[in-house]
DNA sequence: CCGTACATCGTACGTTGTACAATATACAAC
DNA sequence: GTTGTATATTGTACAACGTACGATGTACGG
């Protein structure tokens, strides 16, 4: 009882950071957590979020199940550490001019562009990401794009939290739009041929004018194809120029 | 083979519209589609969406399981017809004054309460949600905050997207902090005192010195108890400061 | 009055994350 | 060199999920 050695499971930020106490008793280390981790990240990224269950990481591994539980405490500090790796190695692209909007253009574009090519990270990653070195040194280097323009402390933490909410959501959608279609067995004209009649009868002009209106001149105009991109574009004009309401004032 | 009777399952569309063919042969119908509905919603409103399965729903129904698959095709289409009741009975209030940025301000309060009231719904809904009679009649109402102010069809799509996507991350952000919080075991107290020590260490002020110095002064201005709905306050400003840059040109 | 369409429901399957206990291994201490 | 122990690995097992399938009973159309 009193004298019962305590093996405290490692913590989420020790396992980010990388500060395992490293025991030296018992068999050896058949992997390391670099490689579990990368090992998810390249299923998740092939096949999807859902396809990244323990037991197929295991498989891609060539160690049993519940192996994996000897590097990792658990899924969701594997999606942390995934996240955190993500953001380590991001690819950054330099702004195309010299003002504050060219810089935070170049940081709504890399987000993007890491969301849409690891959709499950759009999916995955929580609105307060954990302190890992990855997401701080993210931090530190896109605060940076905000600094010296007239903001507080706390402005910067908004402003990019709002701008970066929005990437996000903007590439969620871009994927889950793209998901439905390729799982919708139905294609557009035969979902139309399909549901086509009863949606006229029901939307007509004289209950919806507007909502018919509208809608149709949105639907025309993007044929849902390219819907996703145009959304992000749009969005993130919008969003720059509701920061722009604060920082040139 | 050619005289077989198929019974073709009834569409999405047909279950958002009710329109069901209404057969009459056969022991009658002890329940209907709008009780399986509610009761669905009573369910995740008390007890949050991961509570709401197929079993509990029947237990709650005093039926059997399969029972409800008569109702409703599958779990998938109980959520969208969900999402449309909730659509269909939303609150509304009106605008705080005559102008365009006081409608849309109203638009976007009524949906943050929307979704902070039935928290399962922001984590549900879909980027573009199904076409049933409570969703276009919000289409409908919400378009109309803005009509007359000189936008395009295609840009009042846009930009109601716009801005109902920021509301919906900003309520499913502050559900999730709120829900992390509550299904902490530690306090913020035992948290610091857990992992202050290593990220005392590690977060050092010379690699990341922005980041230190703006991290710190967001948490302690917004305690992160009122973290979420600061972060709503100050994107619903932003976001229709963004939108003005388009409306009055 | 009968045949059939349909509501109801019991059972079962494949899937998930992971708790638990058994086994094998390699170092620390003597 | 031997022994004790911490630890890596793994097989089995559990509870929960959505739902496919087939049996059973009911009530209306002919």
């Amino acid at each position: 009882m009193s004298t019962a050695t305590e093996t405290p499971k490692p913590h989420l930020l020790e396992l980010l950071w990388r500060a395992a106490p490293e025991a030296g008793r018992g068999p050896r280390k058949g992997l390391t957590v670099d490689e579990v981790v990368a090992a998810a990240v390249a299923l998740a990224d092939e096949e999807g979020l859902e396809a990244l269950t323990v037991r197929r990481l295991a498989q891609s591994l060539g160690k049993a199940p519940m192996t994996l539980y000897t590097y990792v405490p658990g899924k969701t500090e594997l999606v942390a550490l995934m996240l955190d790796t993500l953001f380590e190695r991001m690819a950054t692209t330099d702004a195309e001019g010299p003002g504050w909007r060219d810089r935070l253009a170049a940081v709504a574009r890399d987000n993007y562009a890491l969301y849409r090519a690891h959709p499950w990270a759009a999916a995955a990653s929580p609105s307060r990401p954990p302190l890992g070195p990855g997401q701080c040194a993210k931090y530190e280097r896109e605060l940076r794009a905000l600094e010296g323009l007239g903001l507080g402390d706390v402005e910067m933490d908004d402003a990019l939290a709002h701008l970066l909410a929005f990437v996000r959501t903007a590439a969620r959608d871009a994927a889950q739009s793209e998901a439905e279609r390729e799982a919708s067995a139905m294609s557009d004209a035969e979902w139309w041929q399909a549901n086509g009649p009863l949606l006229a009868k029901v939307l007509d002009a004289e209950r919806f004018p507007t909502a018919v209106r509208v809608g149709q001149a949105a639907g025309e105009a993007h044929d849902a194809a390219y819907d996703a991109d145009h959304a992000f574009a749009f969005g993130m004009e919008r969003t720059l120029d509701g920061l722009a309401a604060i920082i040139e004032r």
